[in-house]
DNA sequence: TAAAAATACTCCATAGGTATTTTAT
DNA sequence: ATAAAATACCTATGGAGTATTTTTA
């Protein structure tokens, strides 16, 4: 048996004739003849008799149609699948660290995604708490890729430097601070802040810096959404510290960078050195090392 | 590609080394190698990596692996099932007047499997009103064969006599009319009679028995079932006229042929002569004409 | 007699084999 | 040094072709 004898039989089962068939399949008459004879050797039935000077399936040719049919068009559906993966389409299973999600994620998504309009690309979106975690994952091959902080030990990751995260102050710009455009953390305090909440990692992040200087900041708000906060301070509830993002350029707050005490993070693409990547996660490998921009 | 080479996918994607899959599908490990990457090159992605001196699945082996596997599933399943109706078990579609349904096409059936216990054998058991309706499905090949009254006119179909079944007079074996062995219809006129209610076919044969000597017997019981009628007569609740049934010689009733008027009817095998018959409906049908009783 | 399928044979593509090299532990 | 896979090359099976015969409307 043979992939190509079934495809003959289905067309041969559809048109119920040798001539035309063998036409349609581009091979000669008893070829095709000869191939379904021994696919009904094979099998040990007759799937087709003649009736006249033609011929129709019999009762075992019907039954075997119906399986035949299902299968090859599974068969064939995956195919196709692999075909269109290897032009570059399909999904990544792309695991990020959760403070990503909000920003820098979705943009560069949004972005691939638009400079690949003619194909279709899907993401499959996985956030997790840590690092550890993330390249716990990736090498049980549940990621094709992560955006995460570098992990010095793990040499079989290669981490690609994409994107630097700084704390910024975000003030009103009609606000005592507005003049400045670099300040302690010590000068923060005197005004009322809006925080994020618990829930977020950041939350617990800029409160390891207070505690660096040995203060608490009034709080007035706490908040969830970065977006927000930054709402909240351009309508003067508040200054805030939040990451850099490129929106608050097109907000009326003023950004001011925080020079004592620093802190920044570094966001690294991290792919295993020796998997073989889709042919889309190559290509999305390649449009994040020729567009990562350091801000 | 080949259906070889699928099934040389999942052996090499289960064991996940190629050494080991070439000798369990009895190949050389180059033929094997060479097979894959055959395949891979026809689906343009790659299927499987090295990690170290072994190999694992890629994504797309993965996602290629599962849809391989259902789809050969499939049409394995269809061969066995055809190489089992090859070896002749399978299913019968049996056409039949209502009328031979409460016992000569049961009987048979029974007899038939019992007589193949290593086969798995079932019956579809279709019924029909006419025999006309019966040769029209037997055309349009909705059933294997039928069990029929004759039809001279079809010239395509074979007529095999089966069984001619005649209507008798059953008796208490104490009556009075238990000492003859045949009976005009006349003569049982003046007993209480048991008969087949409206809803059977045989109850019309037998009113228009005694509407041609245009008399009307004197009814005791309505029964649908024939057996239950003799047994009611065997237990002294009146007298019936009944198709002959084997069973009958087991029971306690007495056994009389009608001799006026004589009714009789005679059962065929009707079989498209020019149709293929799968290899159950061939040994059912060599079963049949061995076996058929004249009774 | 003409249309269709089956049969007989011939040939070449390719699946699979042998020998060897490359790669990684 | 050894286990594993890849590569190069060769052989032979069987799938498909050509020519012809058989069947039936």
């Amino acid at each position: 048996m043979n992939l190509y004898h079934l495809r003959y039989f289905v067309t041969l089962a559809k048109l119920e004739h040798y001539t035309k068939a063998a036409e349609e399949l581009c091979i000669t008459q008893p070829s095709l003849s000869h191939a379904i004879s021994l696919l009904e050797k094979e099998l040990g039935v007759t799937l087709f008799q003649k009736e006249g000077r033609n011929i129709v399936l019999t009762k075992c040719g019907k039954i075997f149609l119906e399986k035949v049919k299902e299968s090859l068009k599974i068969l064939d559906n995956s195919i196709l699948e692999l075909k269109s993966i290897s032009n570059g389409e399909g999904y990544i299973d792309l695991g990020f660290l959760r403070t990503l999600g909000t920003n820098f994620v979705p943009r560069l998504a949004k972005s691939y995604i638009e400079n690949n309009k003619d194909k279709k690309i899907n993401f499959n979106f996985h956030t997790e708490a840590t690092t550890a975690d993330l390249v716990k994952s990736l090498k049980e091959k549940k990621y094709d890729m992560i955006f995460c902080s570098k992990s010095e030990k793990e040499k079989n990751i290669e981490f690609i430097p994409v994107s630097a995260q700084k704390l910024v102050l975000i003030v009103p710009s009609n606000h005592p601070l507005a003049e400045y455009d670099s300040i302690t953390l010590e000068h923060t305090l005197e005004y009322p802040q809006i925080v994020f909440s618990e829930k977020s990692g950041l939350r617990h992040i800029v409160d390891s810096l207070f505690d660096s200087i040995g203060k608490k900041p009034t709080i007035a708000y706490e908040i969830e959404e970065d977006q927000v906060i930054a709402g909240l301070v351009s309508n003067n509830f508040g200054i805030a510290i939040v990451p850099y993002m490129p929106i608050l350029k097109f907000m009326d707050v003023k950004t001011i960078e925080i020079v004592s005490p620093t802190w920044e993070r570094n966001f690294y693409l991290g792919i295993l050195k020796d998997k073989a990547l889709t042919p889309i996660a190559e290509n999305f490998k390649s449009f994040v090392t020729e567009n990562y921009i350091l801000e």
